[in-house]
DNA sequence: GTCTATACTGAGATAGAC
DNA sequence: GTCTATCTCAGTATAGAC
């Protein structure tokens, strides 16, 4: 049957989400699909070729929508530099709509992402949406020279993937929506990258 | 033997840096050791208290010398808030000279961070250190009201996080010392932390 | 092409002898 | 304290039924 594959992906993706990845054995999968062991072998070579699937199909559209909204950004700016915030939302707005709709998709990826899981799908995956958005970024901040550039960028996506894929620090603060963390992060996010270069002459190798 | 429990160690801390948490087997941390399997759970009960303990035993001193140098700096502020720039300091130099000192102690935290098996043991061990900053660093922003505050603490801690446990964004970087590092991201940082409040009225909640 | 039944290897854990 | 033997359960591989 052709639905065994996303009966199977169904399955995974409720179970991954609740109890993590390593947590989930693909017996316990298969019980809740209703699935023989070996159709996931089939279907899906190994325990991580269904993850890689299973991310994808979330994943995938998340990067053509930033990509979309970047490309419609620099259009509005008829070859000058888009606009700082604007590059940032470009990239959060996707993804935090996504968080919106499917929460527990946005939990899977705080798992997976905790469990290390997710990086070698992403590098395969997400290539042009990286290059795309680090060619905006250096655009708009003129001021960095190379060096300050990837470290900031480096302190930019730390706190992006935590703020997406981890709960919030505190309590209280689960009751915000995605919106307003958006927006809160991209305030945060913008003064830090716009900040003075720290321009230290110091070329200091790590012993 | 009393070295027993030290071979073990000291085996574990090598191969968990090397491989990883979930790919080092018990068995080959006897190999390494020279130990019988079952010493392990003797000494430590599981694979996961062995891990507690190898953490613990570098990430104690690190947390030790946070609250010195910031206990410092408040007695030499006199009452007074210390400065941004100093909290975000006391905080991050103990853990680039752990980093300096012990480099492969570091890729450990960082896989392990990756692996998601540090938030239990670190939830233990962490308190005081979290309290005493948290406070410092409200004090030192007091323009930020509650809600804002603890998220871009959250945005703070994700930066940190990342830089401190995960591998340069670009490889050029990674020639850079964890001196330089740490400036960098003190200044961004503040920058981030000092930016005027997002002051969104919108009460709006997570659907 | 799809799927099932079953066997294989290696993991972490444990009981009990020494 | 330490070690041998064994248990259960994981992911994986394969042979063969439909």
């Amino acid at each position: 049957m052709i639905e065994t594959k996303d009966k199977i992906l169904d399955s995974a993706e409720r179970l991954f989400s609740e109890a993590g990845y390593a947590a989930t054995s693909l017996r316990h999968i298969i019980a809740g699909a209703q699935v023989n062991l070996a159709a996931i072998h089939y279907h899906f070579g190994s325990k991580e070729g269904l993850l890689d699937q299973l991310i994808l199909r979330r994943v995938d559209p998340v990067n053509r929508q930033r990509i979309a909204m970047l490309d419609r950004f620099e259009a509005e700016a008829g070859g000058a530099p888009v606009e700082l915030e604007k590059v940032l939302e470009a990239f959060l707005a996707p993804a935090t709509e996504m968080a919106k709709h499917h929460p527990e998709m946005s939990r899977l990826m705080g798992r997976l992402h905790a469990e290390g899981q997710v990086t070698a799908v992403f590098q395969r995956h997400f290539e042009t949406t990286k290059r795309r958005f680090i060619e905006a970024l250096r655009r708009a901040l003129p001021h960095l020279d190379e060096r300050e550039f990837l470290w900031r960028l480096h302190f930019v996506i730390g706190s992006m993937a935590h703020t997406l894929c981890s709960p919030p620090f505190a309590a209280e603060s689960a009751r915000d929506s995605w919106q307003v963390r958006t927006a809160l992060l991209v305030a945060f996010l913008s003064a830090g990258l716009r900040a003075p270069a720290a321009a230290m002459k110091e070329v200091e190798v790590a012993k």
